[in-house]
DNA sequence: GACAGAATATTTCAATTCAAATCTTCTTAC
DNA sequence: GTAAGAAGATTTGAATTGAAATATTCTGTC
């Protein structure tokens, strides 16, 4: 037996639509599925998830952010980010500041403990797609972005955090 | 200001690999989060999520299964299943029965409740990119598969439940 | 037949996710 | 100036997710 998992129709020819949407979601569970072990085996190794692992990012790239930017950055709704920088300050790679004069706002900053791990982050799940890019001509690198692009745009996520 | 949600930095154009990467990470989140959103929405108006109406449907489809057949067609780990059917079998949408002589086996059968569910089921994410795809040529819906395809080969992910 | 190991399901645990409610602080309208 | 409402962050509650550990049952091998 194949050791790969097939679809629950495999679809090998692809004359119905309805065969074709079946492949789509197929497609993207597995690319969930990916992202979720990805996370899990980075929290084993590093102590640190991917949603984590991400924020420190954002912070590293732009500097010392509220709660609601980063939401935006890592698109969360900020209850989500919340639970996130609690994690993070336990472990010492950001802190919580009150440095705007507006007295709801609150400042989150990387540590250098946090800079240091931003410094040599264990890849995220972004360099296996790096990886895998480099192998593709530009075109169709061009074609998996208007896919996705088209699927997105299909599905209408509705605005995040913005006002 | 646009009501449309920018990433991070707006890939107007697309020369560098790295901007490409961002993109597609970027539509991939959008994705994650439309599924959010949508089973949130699911659960409010119909007192059931996305994985459970999933679930069902493929119970529907294939008839009655053990947890771990489950597990295949809709992709999960079968410890998530577990808390799938908890919840299922508590609205009396299916029912845990031990037909099979291999008394391991558990089979979830649906019940006539879970049936008529199915019969006239919310529609599922599907429907969205089924409504989506109807304006689409058939030659680009093929190139968003190919796209997609492309990804998870990418992602490599690794086998689910399979032996 | 007994015993080691495989297979199935579950439990336990921690993280993520979001909606809704809450708390604090600010802003605006009067 | 005060009151109403907005805005930022958090809390609470429920669902999903998977790893690891556990319990039960089966399947060999000896």
């Amino acid at each position: 037996m194949s050791t790969h998992v097939q679809p629950p129709s495999p679809a090998t020819d692809f004359e119905a639509p309805h065969d074709l949407v079946k492949e789509i979601i197929y497609e993207i569970r597995r690319i969930l599925q990916a992202r979720e072990l990805y996370t899990k085996e980075l929290n084993k190794k590093y102590q640190v998830s991917a949603p984590q692992l991400n924020c420190v990012l954002a912070l590293y790239e732009y500097g010392p952010l509220p709660p609601s930017q980063i939401a935006r950055y890592i698109m969360v709704k900020s209850s989500t980010v919340t639970g996130i920088i609690d994690r993070l300050e336990q472990k010492g790679l950001v802190i919580r500041l009150r440095k705007s004069p507006d007295r709801r706002v609150i400042t989150i900053e990387l540590t250098e403990a946090g800079k240091r791990l931003a410094d040599n982050a264990p890849p995220p799940i972004q360099q296996k797609i790096i990886d895998g890019l480099k192998s593709l001509p530009q075109g169709e690198i061009e074609e998996i972005v208007r896919g996705l692009t088209k699927l997105t745009h299909m599905l209408e996520v509705q605005d995040l955090e913005v006002a």
